[in-house]
DNA sequence: CATTTGTTCTGTCCTGGACAAATAGATTGA
DNA sequence: TCAATCTATTTGTCCAGGACAGAACAAATG
C-alpha cells in the first residue's frame, strides 16, 4: 500500500530509517533541490535506496555539528572525505588497547569475547575507573567510528547491549535500597540513548546512592508522578547529540515547574555538553561525570544531618 | 519558544506524550471538535493539561482496539467506566498469587524486593516455565491494570526494567556462541517495546540456539547487514500492540525481499497475534511461544545434517 | 448463518505559505 | 588584533485545508 518495496521507499519509511522527519524531508526537496524523491501511482514520493543512504550520512554529519545548505549538494566523494575529517584526534587514553581490542571484536561478529573482554577490565580498575577511562573514552570511539562509515549500526547496537548487560548486572548487585539520595533516572519520549544513565547509576550506586531506573522515555507526567512515588530527591536526566538542543531547555523548564521544589534536577549527556546557556535554578547541567559526583557530594553534605536523622 | 510550560503543551509535546501525531490531532480538532486546543501568541496551538491527560486516556482506549469516534465526544465517567470494561476476564493461572504479589510491590514502590521475588519465581520453575506460566500472564496483567488507570506508567517502567534486568543475566549465563540456529533477535524503528524479544532469546536459548540481540528500533538496512555480518540463520522481529498494524506486512515484505532467501524471518509479538492474513511464504507469523519453538525445532530438523556437518 | 457488497471512518499524505530561533557574517569599538 | 554588537540568512517547525486508500462496519443477499 505505501511503497514499492522494491527499490523505494516512502516517506515515513525514510523517516524512520534516517531519523529526519517528513516536513524536514519535503522542505528540502523544494528548498535545496535534493532529495529528489520519485512519484508511485498516487503520487507519493518514494525515495530511491541510494539517495536514503545519501540522507543517511548527511544526518551523521549534521550530528556532528555541520549545517544541511553545506552538505546537501555535495558530491558523495566530498561527504565522506568530511565524515572521516570530521573525526577528532584520538585523546588517546592509555587504554587505547582496550579500545583497538573492542573494535576488532565488533568487527569479527564476536558479542561473547566482546562481553568477556569488559568484563574482565571492570574487574581489573573497578566501576569507576571503568567507566571513566574505559567506557567514556570507548562510546566517543565507537561513535566516530560509527560517524565515518567504519562501524555499521548493528555492530553499535552490539556494544550497546554489551555495556548495558554488563552495567544493569553490576548495579543490581550494588542496589542498596536504603541508599541517599535517591535518584530517580530516565530519558524523556524522544530520547532512547539511556547508556550514559546505566553508567551513571552504576557510578552513583558505588557512592552508596539508591538509583530507580525507568528505562527510555518516560512522559513528563509519569517523570513527575514517579518522582513523588518514590520520594525521590534527584531527579536525572540524559540528552543524547541526537536529542534536538533546542528542546532540551524548554523541557527540563517544564519539569522543573511540575516537580515539587525540593527535588533537584539534574541533566546530563553529550547533548548538555554542549548548551552555553545557564538554565534556571534548580537545574543543574552536568557535562561530566566529575561533577556528577560534585553534585551528589554537596547533596549528601547539604543533607547529612537529616539522613543521620531519617 | 514552543510552550507556555505553564499549564499548556505544544503539538510537538503532546505528540511526544500521547503518541499521538500532529496530523492526527490537528484532524481530531478538525472532525470531531476535541481537543481544542488554545492558541498561544503566535498562533499556534497550546493543549490544556486537562485535554493531554483525556487524550492519553482515549489512546489507550484505542490501543485496547476501540475506535476513536465513539471515545472523543463521551464524558469523563463514560471514559473511565469503558477502561474498566475493557478489561478482559481474569485467565488466573495457578500463578495468581506471583500476579498479586507483583502488583503489590510495585504499589509500595519496592524495585528491588520486585527483582527478588521474580528471581524467585525464576528459580523455582526453570526458565521456560517461568516465562510461559509466569511472565506472559504478568505482563498480560500488568498492561490491563495500566490500560485502566490502576498502575501508572512509571510502574510499568520499574516493572520492565526488573524484568529485562533478569533475563538479560539469565541469557548471557546461557549464551553459546556455537549454537543453531543464530538468531538476530531486534525491532524496528517504531517499535521500542523489547521485552518480549528477551523473553524470547531466554527461551531459545536454553534450546540451543545462539540469540544476537540489537536491542530495539534498528532501521531495515542495518539488520539486513547485521544478518549477514552475523551469518543468521533467523531473523526475529517482535511487535507489540502500539506498534501500527498497517505497516506490519509491508515492513516485513520489504525485509524479506533485502534478505538472503536462505534466512528465514519470524514475526511475534501482540501486534501480530491479531493479523489475519497470511504473509508472503518465507515470513512465519508466530502467535505464542509454542508456535516459535516449533519453528525452531522444525528449523533443528531441517538442519541437522548440515549442523552435524558443518 | 456465512459471504458479499456498499458506506463510513480514519490515518497519512499532499501543497504552499508563515515565522522565530539559531547561525554566520559584517560592522563597530577597544 | 580581538571582542562584542548588530544584521542577514538559514533552518526547523508550524499552519490550513484538501485528497485518498484501506480498514472497519453495516446491510443485504444466498
Amino acid at each position: 500500500m505505501n511503497q514499492p518495496p522494491n527499490s523505494a521507499l516512502s516517506i515515513s519509511a525514510v523517516e524512520r530509517e534516517t531519523g529526519l522527519s517528513k516536513d524536514v524531508l519535503r522542505k528540502w526537496e523544494t528548498r535545496y533541490g535534493f532529495p529528489s524523491p520519485l512519484r508511485d501511482s498516487l503520487g507519493e514520493r518514494a525515495y530511491p535506496l541510494p539517495q536514503v543512504d545519501r540522507l543517511r550520512l548527511i544526518k551523521r554529519l549534521m550530528d556532528a555539528g555541520m549545517r544541511p545548505s553545506r552538505l546537501v549538494n555535495e558530491s558523495d566523494e566530498n561527504l565522506n572525505a568530511l565524515a572521516l575529517a570530521s573525526q577528532s584526534p584520538q585523546i588517546s587514553s592509555k587504554d587505547g588497547d582496550v579500545e583497538k581490542l573492542t573494535l576488532e571484536k565488533l568487527r569479527q561478529q564476536d558479542p561473547s569475547g566482546l562481553r568477556q573482554l569488559l568484563y574482565r577490565e571492570l574487574m581489573r580498575q573497578g566501576i569507576q575507573c571503568f567507566v571513566q577511562d574505559t567506557l567514556v573514552p570507548l562510546n566517543h570511539a565507537i561513535g566516530e567510528a560509527w560517524a565515518c562509515g567504519e562501524l555499521s549500526i548493528h555492530e553499535e547496537h552490539v556494544y550497546s547491549e554489551a555495556v548495558q548487560g554488563l552495567l544493569r548486572e553490576t548495579i543490581a548487585k550494588l542496589s542498596d535500597s536504603q541508599g541517599r539520595p535517591r535518584v530517580l533516572m530516565t530519558t524523556l519520549p524522544e530520547e532512547q540513548h539511556g547508556l550514559g544513565l546505566l553508567m551513571l547509576a552504576a557510578v552513583l550506586s558505588l557512592r552508596g546512592a539508591y538509583c530507580i531506573s525507568l528505562g527510555t522515555q518516560t512522559p513528563v507526567q509519569d517523570i513527575v508522578e514517579a518522582a513523588e512515588a518514590h520520594r525521590a530527591d534527584v531527579v536525572a536526566l540524559s540528552f543524547s547529540n541526537a536529542y534536538p538542543q533546542r528542546r532540551i531547555l524548554p523541557a527540563l523548564e517544564e519539569l522543573r515547574q511540575r516537580l515539587d521544589g525540593e527535588v533537584e534536577v539534574w541533566a546530563g549527556g553529550a547533548g548538555c555538553a554542549r548548551l552555553h546557556t545557564v538554565p534556571v535554578n534548580n537545574i543543574q547541567l552536568l557535562a561530566d561525570l566529575e561533577q556528577t559526583l560534585t553534585a551528589m557530594s554537596s547533596w549528601q553534605s547539604a543533607h547529612q544531618t537529616e539522613a543521620l536523622a531519617g
